[in-house]
DNA sequence: GCCAAAATGAAAAAGAATTACAAAATGGGG
DNA sequence: CCCCATTTTGTAATTCTTTTTCATTTTGGC
């Protein structure tokens, strides 16, 4: 398997840098994405006003072997989006478009939140909650703590001990009967909250380790000794909230799938099941609807 | 914009109507997905043992123009679910593999779950809840218990009355309280439990409208006015309970979308916002790390 | 076992992408 | 301001793929 290229960034990023026709080209390409795959170098040529000789050049300079290969990985890059993006506003039912929106702005917003994470935040994160006596997560508000419930949920099963808690007192209470061994998980979409940062200070106190999972850089993020930072930008819009909730989930479960895995030998075996088991790719599901 | 065809799910549903020497294509191309649309057509005809010209004749009967467009076609399907599978094993950190696994079985199954869901109910489910004077989320266990209050707390924010109960004595206890104009909204993974089943139709008896999230086909499902049905694979993988859960927030979050557009005049904008919102396309996110 | 129909492969034809090379544009120094 | 070196671009030849055509093989019914 080869190196994957996000081709549409390396254009963005390309930006300037090319030479005139190639630039052109470029612009072409990005004000068109959905459509440039099913063209051939000629169409595209004619399209942006340069020569055959010039897309090809433009593709290598992209970092592709040529225009095959170009089509190909931007037809990859495109895809994930592209197909919450397009279905005909015509033609598609008000409900369709509906699910297609949120549906892809979830989507979007996990790979948003994908490249965002610091690997040596959630190996260390997996370290600790693998070896973890206790584990006890906190959230203040209907949403974090909806999250902390859910991470306790997900430890528990894979037999971790695990539970959470919503109160602000309790937790604080709760805070200083921890200690060394023990874990304590903050989650805050915000970073704020005082109760929070209290009863982290004071489980710290206390010798229990801490991790957050919140708002990168914010005062909960540089209170912890480990922080996975996330960054969704939080507007009022208004499907946001969940949004973000959801990656949080995903994130503790990666956190939760790490942790259970304790000996190395047994890694392989583990991510080839989650391999395999993936929907698409393995199981026949049945004949899908395409556009009902 | 062309239709969007399925190419995984058109092959696998043909397994068996096609002729002899393309379904050893078939075949050959479903083992190799990621690989296949770095080839030409003369290679993948020497690695499946056939001509070039049965190759192309493969092509077209599972729907497409060509060998061309059926390459581009499949690295699209294939996209979503391979951008998380790739990340050389050798060079990307275990714990950088964890994230791609789970966060990749996770959009994989939002894509299938999201081609599972059936617009008129969808589109009745909305209608219902968007009218109601009340609405109550019903789940029970640790999962279904969370997603209700995630479902709950989600409408509350709109702006409509939502609550939210796990447990099953006072779910029927409060099932008996309601009249018309109220909404029940009845989730479980399985569809099973005694205590929803229960609670369900003693509310239907005084009168509420009543709405399921769960397995298609369940008990549940049979019983309530409009049902959702969801049918993710639910063995006992490890990563797998979250992921069903996140499905069911997810649509939720879609019905609570469309609810919250009382009028069609508005549509139009709130979808064009969620569209804009979309990281990927709209914003610069600066350069991507693709490896790290 | 023979014949008609279907399936397959070989090879020719058409079509695209790639490369090589020549022409045009650019820019720096006299 | 012009000339030369260098870079950029287009044209055309070449190579590689795909598509089509047609002959051969296989299959299945009688």
């Amino acid at each position: 398997m080869q190196q994957v290229i996000d081709i549409i960034s390396k254009m963005r990023s390309l930006n300037g840098e090319l030479r005139k026709r190639e630039q052109r080209v470029a612009d072409f390409v990005l004000s068109n994405l959905d459509q440039i795959s099913f063209l051939t170098q000629g169409e595209i040529a004619q399209a942006a006003g340069v020569s055959a000789a010039t897309v090809h050049r433009f593709c290598v300079s992209v970092g592709c072997e040529g225009f095959r290969d170009f089509k190909i990985r931007l037809a990859q890059s495109v895809a994930v989006s592209l197909q919450y993006l397009d279905g005909n506003s015509a033609e598609a039912s008000q409900t369709d478009q509906l699910v297609s929106q949120v549906f892809g702005a979830l989507v979007d917003m996990l790979n948003t939140a994908r490249q965002q994470l610091d690997n040596a935040s959630m190996t260390e994160a997996i370290a600790l909650l693998a070896g973890a006596r206790r584990i006890v997560f906190f959230g203040v508000g209907g949403g974090s703590a909806n999250v902390a419930r859910e991470g306790a949920n997900r430890f528990f099963r894979l037999g971790l001990p695990a539970e959470a808690h919503a109160d602000g007192y309790f937790q604080r209470m709760l805070a200083s009967t921890l200690s060394t061994g023990d874990v304590v998980f903050a989650i805050s979409a915000s970073g704020q909250p005082q109760e929070l940062l209290d009863s982290i200070s004071i489980a710290r106190q206390y010798g229990a380790s801490s991790i957050s999972l919140t708002k990168s850089g914010s005062d909960l993020a540089n209170l912890t000794d480990v922080s996975i930072g996330i960054d969704i930008p939080e507007d009022q819009d208004i499907y946001k909230p969940s949004a973000s909730r959801l990656v949080f989930i995903a994130i503790i479960d990666v956190l939760a799938a790490g942790a259970a895995r304790e000996r190395p030998e047994e890694v392989k075996e583990f991510l080839r099941r989650i391999r395999t088991s993936l929907v698409t790719l393995s199981k026949d599901t049945g004949p899908k609807p395409i556009g009902d």
